[in-house]
DNA sequence: TGCAAATACTTAAAACCTGTAAGAAGGGCG
DNA sequence: CGCCCTTCTTACAGGTTTTAAGTATTTGCA
């Protein structure tokens, strides 16, 4: 009997795919042997845990994220940054509803792939270099921009918006005419 | 053998509470079972499915949360109301995460509690009544706000603020006053 | 009051999932 | 070729969900 062939990479990779498929909660051990003809025993090879799995499947997520977000930073300014960063956001997550999911949940503890986080930190202020915000207001509207993307996102995916029948790619898009008009009138202290 | 006297009543707050001690997530028919001295199969006389529990403390919550957040709102208009529905919105999270990620996870489906969805948007609706948009934008600026709260409050309570050490209450009152700047400034078409 | 019907609960069992331990099979390498 | 490390299997223990069938308790009605 060959062997199947799983390495810790694919294994994670085939995760994240199950993830987007059927949805975060349902990734088991036991689909994914199946997924890749294996008995559930074998994936202890390569995988500690099933939190294990479910952390390095966030840390992708978050790897990709950042990945896209920072491409489509590159070369913008102001309001065209935030622009394009949002959508970068919102795009992935309506991609990879599954592994947007698993960045969500898995933050906390040690275990958290700080450098992503990092990333998304530091590029959230990139977008905030154009509005000329002094610290600490600079956090303050980077936690603001954060929780405004993903809880748009969050509820858009989980269906919060479907009982109104206004577009909610057009509410998206005047959300984030709205966030540009408070950042560049961010209220003093 | 005395009965335990569950009903589905009972069952839904003891649910309710559970959640809020050990996590939505783990909070199981067994464990439930075992809360009531009862064993787990006896459960399916109140409840229909593991799902129907999960929908039933969700809806539960929703109805708590509406009602806090009218009580907050009554006799005020304006940055006033505004604060003060966030506040009950975050606060009512902070106090019974639980049942917040019951309200969250369990809103797709036929089987979500309308009403107690619709009391939500009506009350973001009349927080909007001392802003003075017309629709459309008022259904923009809808899912505005609730996105902002519930991913602040869904943030925070992931700790995704915890590595920076700017205190979080004063980053979520900056926020209201930036929203607060943002719906007297709303961008017209 | 007493008995029948409705309801609460138990036992039993099937189907899954996680996780551990022990051993067999595959592949690389000296 | 043969050794050894790694992958994978078998076997098993423990836990959860759900259904089915039967027992016991309470309700309500004559």
């Amino acid at each position: 009997m060959a062997r199947a062939g799983v390495t810790t990479e694919r294994l994670i990779r085939a995760a994240a795919e199950l993830a987007d498929e059927i949805g975060f909660q349902n990734v088991t051990l036991s689909a994914l042997a199946r997924r890749f003809g294996v008995k559930p025993a074998a994936l202890y090879s390569h995988v500690k845990d099933a939190r294990d799995l479910r952390v390095k499947v966030a840390s992708l997520a978050l790897a990709e994220l950042a990945d896209r977000a920072a491409a489509a930073l590159a070369g913008r300014a102001g309001k065209d940054a935030l622009v394009a960063f949002a959508n970068a956001y919102r795009d992935y997550a309506k991609e990879h509803p599954g592994r947007y999911a698993a960045a969500q949940g898995e933050l906390d503890e040690e275990t958290v792939d700080v450098g992503a986080a990092r990333r998304h930190a530091d590029m959230t202020r990139a977008i905030l270099r154009g509005y000329d915000l002094p610290e600490p207001d600079q956090t303050d509207a980077v936690r603001m921009l954060h929780s405004t993307f993903h809880g748009y996102v969050s509820l858009e995916t989980a269906g919060g918006f479907r009982r109104h029948p206004r577009e909610v790619d057009v509410s998206w898009s005047r959300t984030l005419d709205a966030l540009d008009t408070a950042l560049r009138n961010w209220p003093r202290a």
